[in-house]
DNA sequence: ATGTCC
């Protein structure tokens, strides 16, 4: 596949065969080479009905179903566009929420392995059933899927203060519980406020560096401060959603017209009745998982409140498996496009409208969960932000879960992890095994070209001093 | 990511 580069941290794909818009992978030259065995997934986005700028991909890309994970691709709603499940993702609204304790690292050392045995006690995790919180009946899901953090809030599972520092207030507007099926409810009922499995985590964490000490305070970050981050996403219930419509759309694609290079790209024209019957189901979705870091977090609130005598204040939440209809200057005019973010975090800037007002003056707060034993970001959205103002969401897997797991054994990176003054509360060996950092990209490579790039800048490094694993 | 195959 040939590429150029534009200039530091971007390549360029030149648009060919059916391609509608060039690819332009933000990346290292380093970096770049893991992304080559992705780029044919790029290309293929290009050629998508309706896109918008180009098809592009961040620094953290790796191969996914249709899209690669770390894919940005817009299209235009009143020419055409098409909305893919395949860019959104099978873990819709996958996501994370940060939560900052109102004590330091120092303060919470005599309590940190009554806070950690606390969180492994309650804090449902790994596959199949078990949540924190069980709806009382459909109505009560239903009510999950159509309001979110909001829903969670209004019955006392956290303050108004939360709703503010999520994205979208808590709730998309547009959930429409009517497209979620029978068995994606039925494997909702019993999720509600758990972690599931694979990376995702809730880690007690130290603010370990801070690059920018005005927008970090603004954050309400400080050196040494203890934070809680949270990553998860819409469980059982997003993945049977992105299942069954995936199949719908495919059954009636060819009488839109459209054709697609990868049959994992079924999409439909945003504005048809499959398009908004999925857009509904995944705005459902991207609730149930906001209202499930919602639930997490008042699970750790409580454990910090019982065993260390701590608070936890809300730094933001925000999802990295999205499709959202926004309005973005094209050429000049205003347009409404649909957003596709699969592996890639929506990174406002300053003065934009959307950000809660103490946030408006330095802009959105972007969450980049790490690894286990290195470190996960803050990064904060900048003025002149491209791809749609978007930016990494990880370390990007390099290992499969096969090959990590022969790499070490559980029970031994468990040992170095304690040995490093990480507190690990697993679920199992294997699952363990299968997350070894050595698994992942170096994040902080990651950040750097994402920083590189224009696409965001650096605010804190956060270090883990205890992981609850799935 | 996912009741890791309906």
């Amino acid at each position: 596949m040939e590429y150029v580069q534009e200039r530091p941290y971007r390549f360029r794909v030149e648009p060919r065969d059916g391609m509608r818009a060039p690819g332009v992978v933000f990346a290292s030259r380093e970096l770049m080479r893991d992304a080559e065995k992705s780029l044919e997934q790029v290309v293929n986005v290009a050629t998508l009905p309706g896109i918008v700028g180009a098809s592009y991909a961040m620094p953290d890309i790796h191969w996914g179903y249709g899209f690669p994970i770390g894919g940005v691709a817009a299209t235009d709603v009143a020419d055409g566009g098409v909305i893919s499940p395949g860019g959104v993702g099978f873990d819709i609204s996958c996501g994370v929420r940060l939560l900052a304790a109102d004590c330091d690292r120092q303060t919470l050392e005599p309590a940190l392995q009554a806070v950690m045995d606390g969180l492994g006690h309650v804090i449902p995790r790994g596959a199949g059933p078990g949540g924190v919180w069980k709806p009382a009946g459909r109505q009560e899901l239903e009510s999950v899927l159509e309001g979110g953090s909001r829903y969670a809030v209004e019955q006392g599972h956290g303050n108004e203060r939360d709703l503010r520092r999520c994205e979208d207030g808590g709730a998309v507007a547009e959930a429409d519980a009517g497209q979620v099926g029978e068995r994606a409810r039925e494997r909702g009922l019993v999720q509600v406020g758990s972690l599931g499995s694979g990376n995702h985590f809730l880690e007690v964490q130290q603010v370990a560096e801070v690059y920018d000490e005005s927008v970090a305070a603004a954050f309400g970050l400080a050196r040494d401060q203890v934070c809680v981050m949270i990553h998860c996403g819409s469980r059982g219930l997003g993945h049977q959603i992105c299942t069954d419509h995936v199949r719908a759309m495919d059954s009636v694609m060819a009488r839109y017209g459209i054709q697609v290079p990868d049959r994992q790209l079924a999409c439909v024209p945003v504005d048809s009745p499959q398009g908004r019957d999925y857009l509904g189901a995944m705005a459902a979705a991207a609730n149930y998982g906001r209202a499930n870091r919602q639930l997490l977090a008042q699970a750790a609130r409580r454990v910090f409140r019982r065993t260390a005598g701590a608070g936890l204040d809300l730094v933001y939440d925000v999802s990295h498996n999205l499709a959202k209809i926004e309005t973005h200057r094209v050429d000049g005019a205003e347009r409404r496009l649909c957003v596709h973010r699969k592996g890639a975090t929506r990174a406002f800037p300053p003065g934009h409208p959307e950000l809660p007002e103490e946030l408006r003056g330095v802009g959105q707060p972007v969450l980049i969960p790490g690894t286990m034993g290195t470190a996960s970001y803050v990064l904060t959205g900048v003025t002149d932000g491209d791809a749609f103002h978007s930016t990494c969401h990880g370390a990007g897997r390099a290992l499969s879960r096969h090959q990590a797991a022969r790499t070490i054994g559980g029970k031994q990176l468990r040992a170095r992890l304690e040995a490093d003054g990480i507190a690990v509360r697993p679920m199992s060996p294997r699952s363990l095994a299968e997350e070894t950092p050595e698994a992942y990209k170096d994040v902080a490579a990651v950040v750097e070209a994402s920083e590189g790039a224009g696409l965001c800048r650096k605010v804190a490094r956060l270090v883990p001093l205890g992981v609850v694993k799935g």
